[in-house]
DNA sequence: CTATAATTTCGACAGGTGTCGAAGTAAGGA
DNA sequence: TCCTTACTTCGACACCTGTCGAAATTATAG
């Protein structure tokens, strides 16, 4: 079974309308996201080596205060897509990629401009 | 040529830090769709029959008045994500995919849950 | 040319959000 | 035990944002 899906056409939020509720618990995600600061914390985060960092490691990169920072981090561990552990001194974040890519399945057109195998006859919209 | 990326981890995000002026200007698409009104209101215009949707179709199914949903229709088309145009008496508004889908790039781990073909080994992170 | 309908702009206001400093908590070291 | 370091919580404040009603704009119909 390589696509028993009938190859629908453009991204999920533009496939049928997005019932009340789903778009207040999507909106929540999105605007957790929707920061710049949290925007490069969630990133490096991501994407630092062993996937995790100490806030300590944070702080730094930002003209901000410690209480910002946590602030920040509490935005993003609350809307579960980050979550974080004390080990010692030190309190250590990583990221939890299902969230993210919950957000990420919302807007993309169907496939990648990846080296898709298959049958892809990507048009994203008739314009 | 179909492969000569060395096939990375991770969604975008999390694979380099974002620079602080990219991180600045994706946090401003983002604001513009974490929105409950502003995220159903891209929905339907993407999901209306011919890609786009008169204003009158989309006010009813608010309860908000029309300065509200005016308000919210700038939003989204400053943000480049639709775009509109009146004909005669009314106006009508579509999506523009190209930038929809740059909100999708940067939280899709690489490859969709789909029949990936290839030396696909997707881990997410090593938790 | 006036009346009517569809949409946007304008001003105003309540509520939410990012930031800080000060104080609180937790862990490690002298 | 007391001090220092790392981080969070708490209050406060400026600013941004969603919403409305009223008025302006644009187009069609009489």
């Amino acid at each position: 079974m390589a696509a028993p899906t009938p190859v629908p056409c453009c991204a999920p939020i533009a496939r049928a309308p997005l019932a009340e509720t789903e778009a207040a618990e999507l909106a929540g995600l999105l605007k957790a996201v929707a920061d710049p600061v949290r925007l490069r914390l969630l990133s490096m985060i991501g994407s630092h080596p062993g996937g995790e960092a100490c806030v300590c490691d944070l702080t730094d990169a930002f003209d901000l205060t410690a209480p910002t920072i946590s602030h920040h981090l509490k935005v993003l561990r609350t809307a579960g897509l980050i979550d974080g552990e004390r080990r010692g001194t030190w309190v250590y974040y990583w990221i939890i990629p299902e969230t993210v890519a919950r957000l990420g399945a919302l807007f993309i057109p169907l496939a990648e401009p990846a080296p898709a195998a298959g049958p892809v006859d990507v048009e994203l919209l008739p314009a």
